[in-house]
DNA sequence: TAAAAACCTGCAAAAACACGCAATGATTAT
DNA sequence: ATAATCATTGCGTGTTTTTGCAGGTTTTTA
């Protein structure tokens, strides 16, 4: 279908178009969209890193597919393997017996799930069942898992409920995985996880931010909490990078 | 089912549809693979060493076999998985619109999560995390997650909190998923489990319980409910299969 | 043990990508 | 209204990824 009486698309129509093929084709080529849109390859792929920022697709060489296709969330973990499991090994040495640990989700902090030491004595709770299911495995760990309406977006609980019940938890640590960071702190798309964050973080002594450097100086719209309240910046470089040289004097640590 | 329909194919899509095959037989051959997904075999191999690589699958010479544990597998691994496809579809055939539907774990009911249609718009509360997220991919399913301290043995929440939760739900159907059954009714081997199951029990109008023909007659220590209180008795056995006559005047219905 | 199949390495072409820059158009401030 | 600012987009340039193939090596099998 060819259209040409609407000579000018907005990017937001556009990018409604892309949610919608994904939607029908569960993938799409980014030459076929350049060609179907009528815009260049370009504007194309920065719609496709937009719209998978906010972890609506998920963006591949060549094109996208859709976040319900059976094997993203794997395939996506094991993206950056290397740099997850320096992050997760850095992030692992601040876990001392005895703590008890809240965390959120996210690739990232699945692979700290993944690589937790099997003579760890902590309790966790968290939001995310794919999380709770990686710590289960674990002998010496306790697993709380926090009910609430699952989202449909970042399979994390969400909802009025879940805040209250992580109000009554005193953490020494919060892990928080984050999509946006930068300056200004830690941001994100949805209105509701936010609300969980921000909950999270009030309820622990210590928030831990472990982040694929990639993420640095992103923002989204929505902000979660200040660089500030942050006790530990993790990523996968050395702290003296000079990536991080603008964070040192808003976070707390940086690792 | 292959699809060729498109031309080009993406590299993540190939490797999703080569972990498919996988999942679905067991093993691949490269060769095959080559032939039904159009590139050469240099290229499959580079797929397979990529997958083994993050742990997906394990590769061997000629081509790779599937990884015993992996959560995030799709159904077709799962023991007698034709019994419970078919204990999947007389399952969702009482499913109806608007309906508030509670359900607990096991492989059985993970098969149904799987196979729900599209277009079914209903409720589901969960107390298994991995059902959770079976559920959480379908569109028009609202899923809510009943949280609470994650068994290891059946990687569900129990404990007096999911218990008090469940008890203010009002649901339609309970979809129970057993471990023993015989014709003293339904029994378990923890306890934890049996207060958590009793108390969905009661919440819900009406009781279905799923299970493949040879968990019949089996029983456990401890006693969940009697099979009076079992409202659809559902196997893959046709109802009047002689190993399902001692039920017919004890549950309701039989299908 | 010899042939066949599977494998690995390096290479090259095409495609996809990232980055900076400039032009355009929209929004806001003055 | 005009200027200043910002967002969006396309293009040039150089980089990275993907893929198939050639040639030699290893493993399997008969």
């Amino acid at each position: 279908m060819i259209i040409t009486e609407n000579r000018i698309m907005l990017k937001k129509e556009r990018q409604a178009q892309i949610i919608k093929q994904i939607n029908l084709h569960n993938k799409v080529l980014s030459s076929d969209l350049s060609l179907e849109l009528n815009v260049s390859e370009d504007t194309i792929r920065r719609d496709l890193n937009e719209l998978a920022q906010e972890g609506k697709i998920v963006k591949v060489h060549g094109g996208a597919l859709s976040k319900s296709y059976n094997f993203t969330a794997t395939q996506a973990e094991t993206y950056a393997y290397d740099e997850k499991h320096i992050i997760a090994q850095k992030t692992i040495s601040l876990f001392q017996d005895g703590m008890t640990i809240l965390c959120s989700g996210g690739t990232t902090i699945r692979t700290i799930a993944n690589q937790l030491p099997e003579n760890l004595n902590v309790t966790f709770f968290t939001v995310s069942p794919l999380i709770s299911l990686e710590l289960v495995e674990h002998p010496n760990t306790e697993v709380i898992l926090l009910g609430g309406k699952l989202s449909n977006s970042s399979k994390i609980s969400v909802g009025g409920e879940v805040v209250a019940k992580i109000n009554e938890i005193k953490a020494d640590l919060c892990i928080l995985g984050v999509n946006g960071f930068d300056e200004d702190g830690i941001s994100d798309s949805d209105y509701e996880i936010v609300q969980v964050k921000k909950a999270m973080i009030k309820a622990s002594k210590k928030v831990i931010t472990p982040m694929i450097s990639e993420k640095l100086n992103s923002s989204l719209r929505l902000q979660v909490c200040s660089a500030e309240e942050v006790d530990y910046l993790i990523t996968e470089l050395p702290p003296e990078h000079e990536l991080l040289s603008a964070f040192h004097h808003k976070v707390k640590h940086i690792l």
